[in-house]
DNA sequence: GTCTATATAGGGATAGAC
DNA sequence: GTCTATCCCTATATAGAC
């Protein structure tokens, strides 16, 4: 086993607490523990807890962005595009759980430091897909609601089932098991009941 | 104008900061100036930060579960029970924007208090509605889905919007008033679109 | 009940040896 | 580059006067 080096060990190990723990919750000294180092190494690598924080959201944006462009611009017609997209995407997601709610939860304190790194980084605006739309509307095969409801919509319902995992398995009383194997029926749903609301 | 009592002005402070802050990110100081009171006041009413956070979270689950039984449990026939739970929730959740990410956030934490409090104070199932949505099924007037599933679709279909807020203003560029509007808007087209998703 | 002052702990950051 | 020891500020919590 080759022995990784020390600055990734660190992102790695600052990966798993910010994003389950937030800035505010998570701990320096729970960061070195997890990378098996001390303390000090944190603070020679990354300057101070800011900066590590700044290197993770940046990341962690940028993940979104390019899973989420790469698996909704298909050279498809619309069916396939969706069907596409929603199984991209919650797959990634699935793998990804404590993305969105880092990503929700940081944007949501407010602070210029976290607002600035999300706009550097973000840069996505659907244009292809919502051209796409449009021109399914006014052929008539689609109902004319507004794209951006769409979108919202799409994303929102392969989303929340992770967003709100934690909630929802108490209130189903699914173990991780039976809440995986949720999560895995619920792409054909969605593909079926997202096509079907949209059709005209 | 009659002066609130001092508990009083404490648990809206606190309300305040928590929700938005959750538990890591809030302090004691920000609740005490937002109440208009010293820190040592708060130590006297509520014995520690951990008692306080208790009685807001609490207070949160009880909300959240009110308005879920009340808007869902409607003698009305599946339509109007959904036409009548997505405008009623929707309104709830535009009115308390932080509930959601507050209630998922700290569940995310896993401690072992905050998930007790929860079971305690959440009991909810939505028998009834299940029951509703199985008759239709089996009348052939809805697509035979599995009724969580469509139950986290309704709900994410309304909350997700709420929740990543401070994240679509940003992608979508809009200010607080086009929001607002987008959120206004969306109650009808979430009215026509789940029940166009759940038909035969 | 309400305040000021202070104790105590927690956590981010640095100095300095190796 | 990596460690130990320590600094120092911040935040929670308490003591005690009024």
């Amino acid at each position: 086993m080759i022995e990784k080096n020390t600055e990734l060990k660190i992102i790695e190990a600052a990966r798993k607490v910010f994003l389950v723990r937030g800035y505010s919750g998570a701990r320096m000294q729970d960061i070195a523990d997890e990378a098996g180092i001390n303390k000090a190494m944190l603070h020679y690598y990354f300057r101070n807890k800011d900066k590590l924080f700044e290197s993770i959201f940046s990341e962690s944006v940028n993940n979104i962005r390019d899973i989420f462009s790469q698996s909704l611009n298909s050279e498809k017609e619309i069916d396939n595009t969706l069907i596409n997209f929603i199984a991209t995407y919650s797959e990634f997601i699935k793998n990804n759980r404590y993305l969105p709610s880092f990503i929700i939860n940081e944007m949501q304190q407010g602070s210029e430091m976290v607002e600035d790194l999300f706009k550097k980084n973000i840069k996505m605006y659907p244009i292809e897909f919502i051209k796409k739309l449009k021109k399914e509307q006014s052929l008539g095969t689609l109902e004319k609601y507004d794209p951006l409801q769409i979108i919202v919509s799409i994303i929102g319902l392969c989303l929340f089932p992770v967003l709100a995992q934690p909630v929802l398995k108490i209130l189903f009383d699914y173990d991780d098991n039976k809440y995986d194997k949720f999560l895995t029926e619920r792409v054909a749903f969605l593909q079926k009941f997202i096509i079907k609301g949209l059709k005209k």
